[in-house]
DNA sequence: CCATTATGTAATCACCGATTACATATGGCT
DNA sequence: AGCCATATGTAATCGGTGATTACATAATGG
């Protein structure tokens, strides 16, 4: 029988701040110490989370039903580094530019992939959690997605395109920074794949390349 | 108190069927049963494995060193099919027409890729089993790719191309084969990804937009 | 001031990869 | 013909993991 509870008389505190009990915060805790473990390249564990929280095993299952929540909640965490990664690199291209904005795109895109590749795993490979079982991450990427749809709108309307077919350009476009960004985490470019500066060199020709071949000649 | 079997005649058996011992060819069961488990969506397990082969769990490690292993072996098996699948594909573009040859190639890339797809994913991200562990994977995806790099060759010699980089060119090529491939399983084409048909059609239009880019006008 | 609820612990379970000691079948060797 | 080294499989066991449950305690708010 509860007592349910007229209303909030008291002040509740700034929303923002979300009040430790025991902890202090354990959920953002264990999140973080998630990434940490993906990035040092170990499989996460929950367990193991809950090691570097001092905490005990069951702990984290207060905080998440079980482990894809925890592995969900990463990604939304990597998925919000990401984007905020490309946004910087796109203001930095005038809006009246779309292939400088795309190059841009693309250039931070294989970038951030190249420098956190276990995150960027999680986040785009969609195996680490039940697909589409996180509304932010699949909203966030949504957006990402209608970004690059716009470079292309405005890209048509100043009449710089060959073809007028963006779907198609739009998803080979992506294809080719997608497919470019995981081979170098697939190891599929072994030979001269080890300096930082020549897959920067070759992440630009790729893409000169790709807006070349689109391009109004 | 068993009775042995005399059977057996001296000769030793055609050296191309291995010896079964107990189980008979324990080995390729075990690879079998993996590959149907991959297929069907589950996770590999070695105990999983033995059980389907009818088997002891600790009976694999007879057969292979670790889990590890037995994923290699694996990833053998399915390599070895894609490329069959592949080359299959390629005869029947003639070799004087790369662009082609580059369109077969790639359309049966995605297409087994797409039917495939767990098997296809322990094929290319080298995340199953510690990279480079198989040097007869290693030397059969090089020469997948050297056959990529001999069609555009070829199209180089032809006077096809409207660039020189061959090797841009190339990256570029299987960096748009393979993400698009990617894009599939990883559910980066949520809408409309449900159709076969439109699958196909639209990984045509992506390879075609491609050859154009790349081709002297 | 105290009941309710949020949070954390301890104990436990089933499953997995892996190792080890032991049992048995096989086929080469003499 | 027979023996035996070895290839193969089993049983028992270990530590690690995700998950559930019963229980303990801290914080909130009426």
């Amino acid at each position: 029988m509860p007592a349910r509870q007229p209303a909030k008389p008291r002040a509740r505190r700034n929303i923002s701040e979300v009040r430790p009990y025991h902890h202090g915060d354990l959920r953002r805790v264990l999140i973080d110490a998630a990434l940490q473990l993906a990035a040092e390249g170990a499989e996460i564990s929950v367990r193991e989370a809950a090691r570097r929280a001092a905490v005990s095993p069951g702990a984290p299952f207060r905080h998440f039903p079980n482990r894809d929540a925890l592995m969900s909640a990463v990604a939304e965490e990597a998925q919000r580094r990401f984007r905020a990664e490309i946004e910087v690199a796109l203001d930095q291209a005038p809006a009246a530019d779309p292939f400088g904005r795309f190059r841009a795109f693309g250039l931070a895109y294989v970038r951030w992939a190249r420098r956190n590749p276990a995150h960027f795993e999680i986040i785009s490979t969609g195996r680490y959690f039940a697909h589409g079982s996180s509304a932010e991450l699949t909203r966030d990427n949504a957006e990402l997605i209608a970004l690059t749809e716009g470079i292309l709108i405005e890209a048509a309307k100043q009449g710089l395109l060959r073809s007028a077919d963006l779907k198609r350009i739009q998803i080979a476009g992506r294809a080719l920074v997608y497919g470019f960004a995981r081979m170098n985490l697939d190891g599929h470019l072994p030979r001269w794949g080890v300096e930082e500066d020549e897959i920067e060199r070759m992440a630009e020709g790729v893409i000169d390349l790709f807006i070349a071949g689109i391009a109004k000649p």
